[in-house]
This record gives structure tokens, C-alpha cells and sequence, in this order.
DNA sequence: TTTAGTAACTTTCAATATGCAAGTCGGTTG
DNA sequence: CAACCGACTTGCATATTGAAAGTTACTAAA
């Protein structure tokens, strides 16, 4: 576990950053599930319901791999019976920059895109 | 092919531009493509050399998405035999932004990052 | 006191994608 | 003619994904 979140394993592809990053959130679903943290939804339910429909395995996936390298935290909010938030931690919030990146291609390249991410 | 260039299919997971983005270069390769004709890099064999080693049949399929996409081009830099050269379209050039942010977060936050792109 | 419902997952299994090795094709060089 | 090169393509085993159904813990309604 600390071995994740420090991310000292030397099984990494390069030492080239995009590659890291693209080991962590190099997939279809990941970066969705913290654009949906950004855009303020916070619990499991939640993330189902957004418009791309995750797979519920995936989406529990991807929760596990974020919470391991440290890009989100979770908590429960109610006990009896217990219900979980999950949080960007900063670490998670300095992806904004990618995902800002990433709204301003989408929405310049991709006909008929429209953000759903407050700036 | 036009299909694609303009992006008009109503097969898209959802009109978010994280999503529409996601479809075209959301996995583990495509975006190395990109970085290393940032760095300069042209040729398949270039391409093949780069220290990932991108799997010979997961490049070819990369690039002719990308081509599909509009993100990059091919011609041919000479005839018998005939060889080719890839570059970047307008449109690829400005992925540079996305490469950007990512090269900062992972610089950031993965210990032994080190950048290859030229800013 | 069953019955229904909700949130957060987990399991199963078929379909798709990935990765490695080897092969092909057109052509040049020794 | 044998070897080599660049740019792919093919075959096949393994890994990942996705759809659907099931599980757990608990509350609320009938």
C-alpha cells in the first residue's frame, strides 16, 4: 500500500511522467470518475448514475487503484448502515489541470461536446 | 472516414469532452505516440524504439486510429522502397497542452520522473 | 413479519483487447 | 544469391472489460 502510494515500484514502463501517469489513469474509465469528483459527485451511487454508465466492477476497480496511489480518500459519512463519500485529495485536485486540458481539445475537436466541469 | 475525421458518430458514450476524448486516446499507448512525435520521433521504427516498446501490432492499430482521428498524418518520404513518416496534424500539435499538464503532475508526484518532450 | 427498497459492492462468464513471437513484402547491399 | 531493413501483419495465449445477477447490511412500508 505504501509501496503504491509513493510509487516507488521499478516495474514502471519508463521514467518518462506521461508514462507513469498512463499507468494510473491511462484507461477509458478512470479520468471519468474524477471528472465526476470535480464536478461534485461523491458517492458510489453517483458515479454510476453519470451518463457514460461504468460498469459497477469497473467503477469499484478504478476507486480501488485511485484510493491506492493516493488521488482520492474515502470515508464513511453514516454509520448503520455504513454509506461511503469519496474525496480528491490534492494530489487528485492537481489533475484539474490535465482534465482542463483535456475539456479545451474535447471541446474544440469534438462537434456537439459540452462540459459539465465548473472552472 | 469522414465518419471519423469530423467525430459525427452517435456512438459516443456521451457528449462530455473528457469522454470524447477518452474514446480517442483513453488507453495506455496512444498518447506515447503523441509524446514521442513531440519529441521528434517520425517513423515506425522510431516509434518501436522508445523505451516501452510498444507491442509491433498495438502501434500499427494506434496510428491508424490516430489517423482516422485527423491527430496525425502520413506520407511517404521515399519510394523504392517506400518509406513513411509521420507527423502531427494542427490538431495533434494541440494535444500539446494535455502532454503538458501530464508531464507536470507526473514530474510532480512520481519520484523518478524525468521529462523527454521539449517544451 | 414478510416484502420492498437502497447503497455499495462482488461474482460469473462471455466478449474484446493486449502482448509476444514469428512471418510477410518490397526493396537494397555485400 | 544471402543477408538486412523498414513497415507492417498474423497467430495464438492471456488479460481486461462489460453485462447481468447476486450479496450484505440495514431502513421503511404493509
Amino acid at each position: 500500500m505504501a509501496a503504491k502510494q509513493n510509487m516507488s515500484d521499478n516495474f514502471r514502463r519508463s521514467p518518462c511522467p506521461v508514462a507513469g501517469i498512463l499507468d494510473i489513469v491511462g484507461d477509458k474509465w478512470t479520468l471519468l470518475v474524477v471528472r465526476d469528483l470535480f464536478a461534485g459527485k461523491q458517492t458510489y451511487s453517483e458515479f454510476q448514475k453519470s451518463p457514460e454508465r461504468i460498469p459497477s466492477n469497473i467503477l469499484a476497480d478504478r476507486l480501488k487503484r485511485l484510493l491506492e496511489y493516493g488521488i482520492i480518500e474515502k470515508e464513511p459519512y453514516q454509520t448503520r448502515p455504513v454509506r461511503y463519500r469519496y474525496a480528491l485529495t490534492g494530489r487528485g485536485r492537481e489533475l484539474g489541470k490535465v482534465l482542463k486540458a483535456m475539456v479545451a481539445w474535447g471541446e474544440k475537436h469534438i462537434p456537439g461536446s459540452r462540459s459539465v466541469i465548473k472552472p
